[in-house]
DNA sequence: TTGCAATGCATCGTATTCCTATGTATCATT
DNA sequence: AATGATACATAGGAATACGATGCATTGCAA
């Protein structure tokens, strides 16, 4: 079972910044299967979404890059740049804050605080 | 404050949905003001997503629609048919079940099942 | 009484964003 | 030798929320 695309649109962003917050400096390889393994394969990020989402991050200069050679293969490592961790804790804070909302929207009976 | 509108996508059918189901039957002026008001001014929804939204509901044939006059200005009451009603139970529960895969995946120290 | 805000419906064009499909290349295993 | 996993990337398409705009009624305040 995997979600509706749908719903992954407008949490992907956040995702990966979280991921690379976590821990330290990833590759665009290594965060599809990080996803997959913390959401039991529930959440399968594509090389569709997730290569064009880093390059958007890189421009808004949010994560920086570093190119490594590994035997012949070349791998590109992400990590936040300062602004990128600010931005990460406001994106991360916003999507808690926005599920809690929801949840109340959701299920009125439960809306009484 | 109001979030990132991004964060809507995916989300807003099933609020809808949701709405109906609880609510029996609303028109699309109301559903916009009780979202406002349920979720504390947060979540506004545009009358340019809300009403192509519902028609495409319609047109999926998960709600049906009756139009009332009130004095002279015109009402259209939506409400949720019996495939909708199914729809609407699956929807609310992938989302709540995408929520808790996303809190795993957003914060792995608390992964710990 | 005039004008503005709120109520109430609707559509067009735009931006965003995620996916499918495709391409290239390396590496390990069979 | 072939296949699957690893690893990057992009072009084109689909979905969807929004901004802008339009029309009409109603209530209220200046």
């Amino acid at each position: 079972m995997t979600y509706s695309k749908e719903l992954l649109k407008g949490t992907l962003t956040t995702i990966i910044l979280q991921l690379l917050e976590s821990k330290g400096r990833m590759y665009g390889y290594e965060i599809t299967q990080e996803v997959k393994k913390l959401s039991d394969e529930k959440i399968l990020i594509k090389e569709g979404s997730l290569y064009p989402a880093l390059h958007k991050l890189k421009d808004d200069g949010l994560v920086a890059t570093e190119t490594e050679m590994i035997g012949n293969r070349v791998r590109k490592y992400y990590s936040l740049t300062p602004d990128g961790s600010i931005t990460t804790k406001e994106r991360v804070k916003e999507l808690n804050d926005f599920f809690e909302t929801l949840k109340i929207v959701l299920n009125p009976r439960s809306a009484m605080v």
